[in-house]
Parts: structure tokens; sequence; C-alpha cells
DNA sequence: GGCCAACGAGGACATTTGTCCTCATTTTAA
DNA sequence: TTAAAATGAGGACAAATGTCCTCGTTGGCC
């Protein structure tokens, strides 16, 4: 699982083979089965993650106990709760997986450090996080502006494949639609 | 106006008054009456903004013309649209002056250069970026999943004072509902 | 001062969306 | 293997929200 890890590196900057040793030296591997959890609410956030394999989420909870999925990150992506593991305060957010899953873990001060030696890594997510504010800023405008059906077609845009690997009740959690909802749209795209 | 800038530094990063100096000399001052664009659709965005006096707004159009706030930015606010300013790529987005207003700009060069040479500038400056991340989620997860009564609420909170500076119907652009609903919520609020 | 646009409110009605229910099928776990 | 839970769909109905309209007031602009 290491394999997939190096090939992103490769295929996103450009660091040395010793830069991506040091990397994956600092790195603790994981494989959680299916509804593990990574992070609950009020715990505070240890690790940024790197998924190499399987499917996180990222949720919140209402009073009420329903679920809103903020963001999935699949094979390939990063995952972490910012605000808890950049403050050390309680998170406001579970993080668990959809999927049985891979993961790389690094702990804040490890990538600091990392951040802080390998030259052109801290610029990378620099750049991560800004092309994140980017897609936030869409999702906001989407939310507040969008139909239900330009939601999902918008769903599948962003995560392409994903939908025959989640259930659909997530899919409604992740766009703040009812499942009744998604069923027409899939009823009424089906008639085309 | 330069002085509203200076206070605000000083209330949230400790630099010295050359450093501060530096800042303003780099800035351009300008004055923009309502309804001035300071960006558009299309252009590319060359500022970094702080508003010393009055309101702007950033919003973005569909193609039925309906205009879609994500962003407001009074007094005390930074503002820009970072995609376009970051990448110097075509702008999604509008940024115009709901009130007469004050603004302190600097050229994304200029801004660079300050935060390369000005001790504790990058650091505050990255930790506007994670807050606004941290604000940027809460208001995905407020979109997709509160009510339009909280989501009023919430506007209230986040923009205290600011419900009696813009019409009604900004709000509702701002919210992601129509004004008819807002005139319902603030209508049975009364009864309260 | 006077005109016109913007604003806030509200009625009437249509449409969308949600809730609650059942049902058949698939998947999971004991 | 078998029972239980999860899943996707859909019917019936209620609730929420939007659209279109009018109306009186306010405020800016010539």
């Amino acid at each position: 699982m290491q394999a997939a890890f190096q090939e992103y590196i490769r295929q996103h900057i450009s660091l040395s083979d010793q830069d991506v040793q040091l990397m994956l030296s600092l790195a603790t591997e994981q494989k959680v089965s299916k509804k593990t959890f990574l992070l609950r609410e009020g715990e505070v956030c240890r690790h940024k993650m790197f998924v190499t394999g399987g499917l996180l989420r990222i949720y919140r909870t209402r009073e009420d106990g329903s679920e809103h999925i903020i963001q999935f990150s699949p094979e390939q992506y990063w995952c972490t709760e910012p605000e808890s593991l950049n403050k050390q305060t309680p998170s406001s957010y579970y993080i668990d997986a959809v999927e049985d899953s891979h993961l790389l873990q690094w702990t804040k001060k490890d990538f600091d450090h990392l951040n802080a030696n390998i030259p052109g890594l801290k610029a990378y997510s620099e750049g991560i996080i800004a092309h994140n504010m980017d897609l936030h800023r869409q999702r906001i405008f989407s939310a507040i502006s969008a139909t239900p059906e330009e939601k999902y077609d918008e769903f599948m845009r962003v995560y392409p494949g994903l939908l025959s690997r989640i259930p659909l009740h997530m899919v409604a959690s992740y766009l703040g639609v009812s499942v009744k909802t998604l069923t027409r749209i899939r009823h009424a795209q089906l008639q085309r």
C-alpha cells in the first residue's frame, strides 16, 4: 500500500526518492474495516491521513441524530479534520470508513517537520489547501443555488465512479436532500 | 482610512510600526461608491483588498441571471477572489460594493513580497486561510442540513449588525432561499 | 419637488420536497 | 445456514417553498 502513495507523489510533486522515503519513514500504516471510526465528535484529530485504498467519509450530526456528509475521501485522497488537527481542539466531525480501507497517517508534528524539511512539499501542501478552498466555494454556490438534480449531476462529476460504491442515502446526505428526492431524480433520468 | 487598517493589524498581529508602514507603502487606497464593480466575471482578480469602511459582496450568477452571494466583506474584513488571484485566471465571481466603501489594495506580487519579508505575516495569512476554511465547512454543513430559519439565525450570528445594512433580497441570496421564505420567517419570529 | 426604482409585505396558487408507510431484494452477521 | 439489517423503490399524503401578482412606503436622483 505504500506503492500507491509513491505513485501519487510521483504524479503530483517531484520529490527525490530519499524525500519520499523520509515521508514514508514517519508514516504509520493502518488497515481499517468498514464502519471503523478514525475520528469521533469531541475527540482531537491527531493525524493527517492519506487513503491508499478504500473510502472514508467526513460527516457531522445534528441533534436529531441525522448525519450530513461533508466530504468523501476515496483512494488517492488526503483526509483529515483540519480545524481539530491544526488547533488540537475537539472535533465537531466524525470520520469513518465506508469501505475496508488502507491508510497512511502522520501526526501533525511529523508532517510539520516534513513540510519544513522537504523542498517543495510546503508549497504543494498550500496548493492542496487553496484547491480545497476553491472546491468548498463551488460547493457552497451549488448548495445555495442548484436544484437537487443539478447537485446530483455535480456529485457524479466531482466523484466519478463513487455512486456505485456507496448507498443512496449517503449521496442524499452529501447533497442535503432526502432519499426520496434522489429516487425521483434517478427515475426521471431513466426516462431520457 | 489607513488608521482603520493600523488598528486592525494591531489587534490581530504584532507588527512593528515599520512593518505596518511597509505594508501601507505598497497599498493603494481606493474609494468606491455603491454598486461599483471591483471584479467582474471573466476578469482576472488583480488585488487582495482590505475593507476599511463600507461593505463589499462576492457573488456568482446563474444562466438565468440570478445572483447568489458567497460572502460579505464589511469593514475590517479582507476581500478577494482567491482562485482568480492565485492562478491569475478569469474569475467566475463578481465583487461589488453594497455601500460606498473605502479599500486598501495590494497586488499579488506586492503581497507575496510582504509575506516573504515581514516576520509573522505569512503565518498570519495562513491562519486567515485556515479560518476561512473552517467557516466554509460550517457553511456547507448549514447549507445541506439546516432549515431556512436556522440559516437565517446563523447569518445574523456570523454577520452581526449586517441585517439592517442590506436589503432582504441579498440575505435571501446569501442563504439560498426566496425572499418570500425570508418574509415568512421574519413574520413567524415576530410572534415570539 | 416630483418621479421612478427599490423595497418589504402579503395573498393565491402551483410545485417541490419531505415524511411515513410498505414491499422485495440483497447483504451482513451470528 | 438462517435471521436480521440494509437497501432501493414507490404510493399517499402533508408540509415547505417558490412563483406571480398586487400594494403601500421609502429613498435616491434629475
